[in-house]
DNA sequence: GCCAACGTTGGC
DNA sequence: GCCAACGTTGGC
């Protein structure tokens, strides 16, 4: 069981996006960074706790609960030339891009990347890190309880 | 819109 | 394999 903090923009995929979806569950199309892949590739897997994060935006911060709700599989939009991810050299016998389905598990009250700072029990959590700008990080174990349990209402 | 930080590309 | 140039991310 591990936990992870994605990071959405909510012009494309908010919060009310995922818990509104069919299913109450997206793709997680559109990464486009290694590192980000091989979480979803290799280590997640299907119940993973997920921080949902709105980024790019006026008010940044964790939004939301959701959860991993698939295996990987090949991210459908890298062979779409009408897409912004598509990728044209990528192909369908070697997918270069995995992704995941993300479950809606609840709304939070929106916790502001600010706060996540303010508190000394989440300094080392790698969104945090000075230059971060991986999509999708790890969370340890005490630093989701300490979000879901303390600042989550 | 600015810009720091980082990842990727490609010439050598 | 090195590294400069370039593109992207994302908070502010």
């Amino acid at each position: 069981m591990h936990y992870w903090l994605m990071k959405s923009e909510p012009d494309e995929a908010s919060i009310d996006d995922l818990a509104t979806a069919t299913g109450q569950a997206l793709p997680w199309t559109g990464v486009r960074n290694y590192q980000a892949r091989n979480f979803m590739r290799d280590i997640m897997r299907i119940g993973d706790g997920v921080l949902f994060y709105h980024s790019s935006c006026a008010e940044p911060g964790v939004a939301g609960i959701a959860e991993v709700a698939s295996t990987p599989y090949p991210d459908p939009t890298q062979f779409d030339p009408a897409s912004p991810y598509f990728d044209p050299k990528s192909r369908p016998e070697a997918p270069r891009w995995t992704l995941v389905d993300v479950r809606f598990k609840k709304k939070t009250r929106l916790i502001p990347l600010g706060e996540l700072r303010e508190h000394p029990e989440l300094t080392s959590m790698r969104v945090l890190a000075k230059g971060n700008r991986l999509s999708i990080t790890p969370v340890s174990t005490d630093e989701w309880r300490f979000i879901t349990t303390r600042l989550a209402r």
